[in-house]
DNA sequence: CTCCTAAATGAGTGATTACTCACTTATATA
DNA sequence: TATATAAGTGAGTAATCACTCATTTAGGAG
């Protein structure tokens, strides 16, 4: 799968088929790069266009205006990296196999997502960053995740706590808490210390196993 | 104390003494209030001047350039940020009473930190955005943790690990935990859900508890 | 009061910004 | 080949940017 072909299925989010020039490619290749290191508003369009090797009117003819550009490329990308958390088949499969532990559980969401942000680091910190001034951004992540992926987390959870497998705190908690540790895990990972040298499988299993049992020995 | 007195100390990190001028405490008011709603890039010092009440020439006769004046802002903000986390008096308290538990010195930690954030919400905004654009904020956040928090905090983890307190992982794996669950408490709570119902005193307590225990029962 | 120095001012400056538009080039269909 | 439509161009524009500087104001010492 080349470049092109990348992006085309990273906007196109299940949606409707947007058919991508090669300069548009180029273009929303550009941008997350330039986006991701500088910030949306420290970023020039002419900037995005030199290193697009494209002329500045041709942005302003796929994308209105600047802000709809940063639009096309966070918005697929927060659907691309929330879905997924909690996709149908995958709570499903979960509930399935009722012997499976929450442990199986969060094993298999975390090694999810990681690889998808490993391949997609610029446009998490583009998230990350342009939320935080965007209300429309901030809003469309809050919908898809009150929608989609609380109430897939909480049926689990609250199915779990049923079967005595997790201790009886109010959902939002536990969930609050396995998020922090999942997401504050990637983001050291892949953010704070990416240079560090991580044993990824040995990361990820002791982090499992800290949020399962804590940091006290013998459990 | 009022508003200047309260910009003077937080300024003046510990070091040496600079005078604020009321204006100029207007200046650093009104910046740290637009820096953190908009992003210092999409903020103009024409807006901070019109905000601040004063020329805008004002500005640059105390702060040669729009950077020194976000510089002037966040530096001192990092120090006081970060420092008191590990203050020595803190730490050598902890050590003194040896029967005292890893638990109670993450309740100490969480509690000291809980307030001062709350105290400085806008600081701390400026402080998580601008770090990821500006190579000298990251340095000097990194140096302070490596040299005045990691140490300590690593001492007390292998002291406790060794009492047989806590479980046998990689020092770092253990304050990376212990870090990201009590940071992403605080950015839920402030940053992320503030408007939400918090009960402070419980969730602190059942944040403590899930980062000792985990999430099984019967812990 | 006079003098001195630091603080404050705001009109002015060149550079850069996001965006426009008249025009050219490429592609597809018949 | 002829025609229509979409893609691409780049010079041009008004607005805004960070920053300067000659000048005025304020406050304290003698």
């Amino acid at each position: 799968m080349d470049k092109q072909e990348y992006l085309q299925q990273l906007i196109n989010a299940g949606e409707e088929e947007i058919e991508l020039t090669p300069k548009q490619a180029k273009i929303l290749e550009a941008a997350i790069e330039i986006f991701a290191e500088k910030g949306y508003a420290a970023t020039s369009t002419s900037e995005i266009a030199k290193k697009a090797g494209v002329a500045e009117g041709t942005i302003f003819r796929h994308y209105k205006t600047k802000k709809e550009l940063l639009i096309s490329i966070v918005t697929p990308g927060i659907i691309k990296l929330t879905v997924p958390f909690f996709a149908n088949q995958f709570v499903s499969e979960v509930f399935k196999e009722k012997s499976e532990s929450y442990e199986q559980l969060l094993r298999k969401i975390i090694r999810n997502r990681f690889e998808f942000v490993q391949k997609n680091i610029p446009l998490l910190k583009i998230i990350l960053q342009e939320m935080a001034f965007h209300e429309e951004l901030k809003q469309s992540f809050q919908n898809i995740f009150i929608k989609k992926i609380f109430p897939k987390f909480d049926e689990a959870v609250t199915q779990f706590k049923k079967d005595g497998l997790i201790v009886d705190y109010p959902s939002s908690t536990i969930i609050r808490f396995t998020m922090t540790t999942i997401i504050g895990f990637i983001i050291t990972r892949f953010l704070i210390l990416p240079e560090a040298e991580w044993d990824d499988e040995e990361e990820i299993d002791r982090t499992i196993r800290m949020l399962m049992h804590g940091i006290q020995p013998d459990s």
